[in-house]
RNA sequence: GCCCAGUUGGCGCAGUGGUAGCGCGUUCCCUUGACAUGGGAAAGGUCAUAGGUUCAAAUCCUAUACUGGGCACCA
């Protein structure tokens, strides 16, 4: 017997130990196309949240659900080494110790970084376990390991002798804080708040010269030209003069170039190639050399002379202090400007010119684009492939060196007086290896690749490759699946995925975005230990709508909760009511015989067909939230309130077919919503199943190795789901004047039914209305209504309710004319539908039939109201 | 600046042409043999605004406003 309340954690310690037991996770082949997913590897910076459990709950249950379908599933697991953001937290970790990365070395930090890497990934893989996400443990894989670094190693030496990779000077967005460049899209834009100072800068040989503006006044020591727009009068006299840099009193020339806005600022631009994307273009136009101001470092350099050593802050608050006091600061204004911040550290970029390792974009990314067009890779929802195609289209050369230690280390060598060569061993005596790193993006973009063995022909590589679908959020749509579609064509010639799932991020309650400064984050964890891991699951699966951002409120969890427990509770109410000597009779809703069917149970049959082909529709179509409330729905609102309630009137009776089609009914429905929601909360519905197979006939041992539940009838019954629907209009009828008239449950009522569905109600459904509106007798009303009673109007029948000395009248009349309002109300959207249909020419004439009796209904409950108001005049 | 989403009861969200729904919360009643993590009842929204298309608009179109996001930026 199962316990009064599900407790999840011993159902999902025992689950997982019997799961992991028996591998059922091992990926399956077969005929059918199978379904593949690769894991978006998890960085190894830490334990998961919430948004991780959103997109791996997401994954196990489209893998789930296509396993139930009966394709042929794989889903690999595996974990990032995350480059940046994991040295960064190794960093952090020194920090602490007092330990200097420099002192400790290259060697011993990467032994650290290894020890740390192993313990991450426990807790990162014990967690997806937890998660219950039904992954192939055995292929478990990690973007550094030896079968990845191989991948690594042959994807460059391949771009490489293709030409695609080279090394050059550049200007590269330069994390100070991190010490290494970042590609273009690491960097993230912030709005700030700054000045923009007016600066003279004198013509050489004496005269007025230019004023020039800047948001940077730090940089004027990296100057080579002062640049005006062509078209500005103002300052075409100063055209092939040169002005002097203050302080240093470098002279530079002054140019004309279009780029310059001569309406922004004094019209003047100064123009700094070193550390300025723009100012780099009007260098390369102009043949300007590029003087480099501040250093890796993030310090002035010297050839801002006396500024020498200071940082880049301090400079510019001295540059600024003394240009004041010298006059040469002629104004400064206050300036809103998008900075650029390091993605990972926050620290503002510098723009930095220096050698670097790059991959050329345009050849490889033609491709990815005729995939796109060609509609061999898709995006859902659909709405992001605009921005997608346009990235492919606008991208720049992808800077994919890295000067930290963490990572695949650039395999190429160099020595004196010999062309570099690429090679993972050294080639010999004297040479040696690039120190940087490969941008940690580089090796998963050959993840879809990589897992399955690439470069080697395997014989997963083709059966799994391409993969089927791939699930993420949009934040990285260009950082990694842009680049795997990417590499995928360059190396094997198809899409590493024909469709990316994109959903949203985890927000908090109020729709912040979670950090760890404001301190609204939620512990996936925590949620799991208190409120079970399929609550979890379910409460994330509710919200997931394709592509939207979730605003996560405990409370779902909650609600989530007291779902799963329904579920429990339905169960253990079920197998209460079957006979221990049943276990083997197989109850089998196949068997049914129609003509014994009733009402209720033509009418839960057909709504759970109908319940599992939406579920099942919108699982297909990677909408969890509309299969998650339909399914819920169903469960509780149709199956335990109104079904379960019904059943019981046979269940309380004697043995007998009426008894023995209950129970097929109840127990082969949940059965199949069992099944159905497993996807969604895999570990209580394996324990749930377990409990009720063998009274089904069923011996498979998990459900991911039986299936879905496959209709062998057609239940769908529109008839049924009708007449069930004005029968429960008729119980709520009763039940709401029950409500309102305080009439204590105890009493027992009766009622006389009117109007043209009296018979009917009272006829084949009186112990129905009796049962679930509490009735003591149901009888047809005769002759007038009787005084002293209180009324309840449904759709085709009136009840009469004799409740001599208990009905205030003055509520009673209350409550009927609040009714009457709104049956008005009702007639009027009737008739003006009905007019307008009529009115309408090409209108179907079903269309017609239909809004017709909805007007009639209206009709008809409103005069029975006003009947009935008028009688209770003189009570 | 360009582009994309969103705007529906207190909160979070469904709802792609035909009488506005769900969950949570709120109010009232109820411990009746599955479940108080429960049951019953009720209150609460002229679906951002202004136009338009249509017999009929939350739904389609246009514009505006606000919010969020993507991209590109004036140094």
């Amino acid at each position: 017997m199962l316990e009064k309340t599900y407790d999840p954690k011993p159902v999902e310690e025992a689950r997982l130990a019997a799961w992991e037991a028996a591998k059922l996770y091992k990926a399956t082949a077969g005929t059918a196309v199978p379904f593949t997913i690769v894991i978006p590897p998890p960085n190894v910076t830490g334990a998961l949240h919430i948004g991780h459990a959103l997109n791996n709950t997401l994954q196990d249950a489209f893998i789930r659900h296509q396993r139930l379908r009966g394709r042929p599933t794989c889903w690999i697991p595996g974990t990032d080494h995350g480059g940046i953001a994991t040295q960064n937290v190794m960093e952090k970790q020194l920090k602490a110790e007092k330990v200097d990365r420099q002192a400790l070395g290259r060697a011993a930090f990467l032994e650290r970084m290894q020890a740390w890497t192993r313990d991450c990934k426990k807790t990162i893989l014990g967690q997806l376990r937890r998660l219950g996400c039904s992954l192939d443990w055995e292929r478990e894989a990690f973007t550094m390991d030896e079968a990845r670094a191989k991948a690594v190693f042959v994807a460059f030496k391949t771009l490489w002798e293709k030409g695609l990779i080279y090394r050059g000077e550049r200007l590269v967005n330069w994390c100070v804080r991190c010490g290494t460049a970042l590609s273009d899209i690491e960097v993230e834009r912030e709005e700030r708040k700054g000045g923009l100072y007016h600066i003279h800068y004198k013509l050489e040989g004496g005269g007025e010269g230019a004023v020039v503006a800047t948001t940077r006044p730090e940089t004027m020591f990296g100057d080579t030209a002062v640049a005006v727009s062509p078209k500005d009068s103002r300052w075409t006299h100063l055209v092939g003069k040169k002005v002097l840099i203050p302080f240093i009193s470098r002279a530079i020339p002054v140019i004309a170039d279009a780029h310059v806005d001569f309406e922004f600022g004094t019209g003047c631009l100064k123009v700094t190639p070193a550390h300025d994307q723009a100012d780099w273009e009007i260098g390369q136009r102009h043949g300007l050399p590029a003087i480099k101001a501040i250093g890796p470092d993030g310090k002035l350099t010297e050839a801002a002379g006396l500024y020498a050593g200071l940082s880049r802050e301090k400079g510019r608050d001295q540059v600024i202090a003394d240009l004041e006091s010298t006059g040469l600061l002629r104004k400064k204004e206050d300036h809103k400007s998008a900075v650029q911040v390091c993605y990972r550290c926050g620290s503002v970029i510098e723009p930095l010119l220096s050698l670097q390792w790059f991959v050329k974009q345009i050849e490889l990314a033609k491709p990815a684009l005729k995939a796109l067009d060609e509609g061999q890779f898709k995006i859902y929802p659909s709405n992001w492939t605009k921005p997608y195609r346009d990235w492919l289209v606008n991208m720049r050369d992808w800077c994919v060196s890295r000067q930290i230690w963490w990572g695949h280390r650039i395999p190429v060598w160099y020595k004196d007086g010999a062309e570099p060569r690429v090679s993972l061993e050294s080639p010999g005596p004297g040479w040696t290896q690039d120190p940087d790193v490969l941008d940690t993006w580089f090796s998963s973009a050959l993840w879809p690749l990589s897992v399955f063995g690439w470069p080697d022909k395997t014989a997963d590589l083709a059966y799994y490759y391409p993969t089927s679908t791939l699930v993420t959020g949009y934040e990285i749509l260009y950082l990694w699946v842009a680049r795997m579609q990417m590499m995928g064509l360059a190396f094997e010639g198809k899409v590493p995925f024909s469709e990316a799932v994109i959903h949203g991020i985890v927000r908090d309650r109020g729709g912040k975005k979670m950090s760890k400064s404001i301190g609204n984050v939620i512990d996936p964890l925590l949620m799991m230990d208190k409120y079970g891991t399929d609550a979890l699951r379910f409460s994330l699966m509710a919200q997931a709508h394709p592509g939207r951002d979730i605003a996560f409120d405990e409370q779902s969890v909650l609600a989530a909760r007291n779902f799963v427990n329904k579920l429990w509770n339905s169960t253990r109410f079920v197998l209460m009511n079957l006979p221990e000597s049943s276990k083997g009779v197989r109850y089998q809703l196949e068997a049914l015989s129609s003509a014994r069917l009733e009402l209720a149970d033509a009418w839960i049959l057909s709504r759970y067909q109908a319940t599992l082909a939406k579920a099942q529709l919108h699982l297909d179509a990677y909408e969890p939230a509309v299969a998650a409330e339909a399914l819920y729905a169903f469960l509780w609102d149709e199956f335990c309130d109104w079904y379960i309630e019904l059943a019981k009137g046979r269940l309380t009776g004697a043995e007998g077919v009426e008894k023995e089609a209950a129970r097929t009914i109840l127990v082969g429905v949940l059965v199949g919503t069992v099944k159905a929601l497993h996807p969604l909360m895999p570990f209580v519905t394996e324990e749930l199943y377990g409990a009720l197979k063998p009274f089904v006939g069923e011996t498979t041992e998990f459900i991911l190795n039986g299936g879905y539940q496959t209709a062998a009838r057609d239940w769908s019954n529109p008839a049924a789901e009708k007449e069930m629907g004005l029968l429960m209009g008729a119980v709520t009828s009763i039940r709401s004047l029950r409500a309102q008239l305080n009439v204590p449950l105890g009493l027992k009522i009766k009622a006389l039914a009117s109007g043209p569905l009296a018979a009917d109600v009272v006829g084949k459904h009186n112990s129905y209305v009796s049962l679930l509106a509490r009735l003591e007798i149901l009888q047809a009303s005769v002759g007038p209504r009787p005084a002293q009673s209180a009324t309840a109007v449904a759709d085709g029948v009136t009840f009469y309710v004799p409740l001599a000395g208990l009905i205030d009248f003055t509520k009673e009349r209350e409550r009927l004319a609040k009714d009457l309002v709104k049956a008005e109300g009702d007639i009027g959207k009737c008739e003006a539908k009905l007019n307008n249909l009529t009115a309408a020419p090409n209108v179907p004439a079903e269309k017609i039939v239909e809004a017709k009796s909805q007007h009639e209904a209206a009709v008809a409950r409103s005069a029975r109201l006003k009947e009935t108001l008028a009688v209770l005049s003189w009570p």
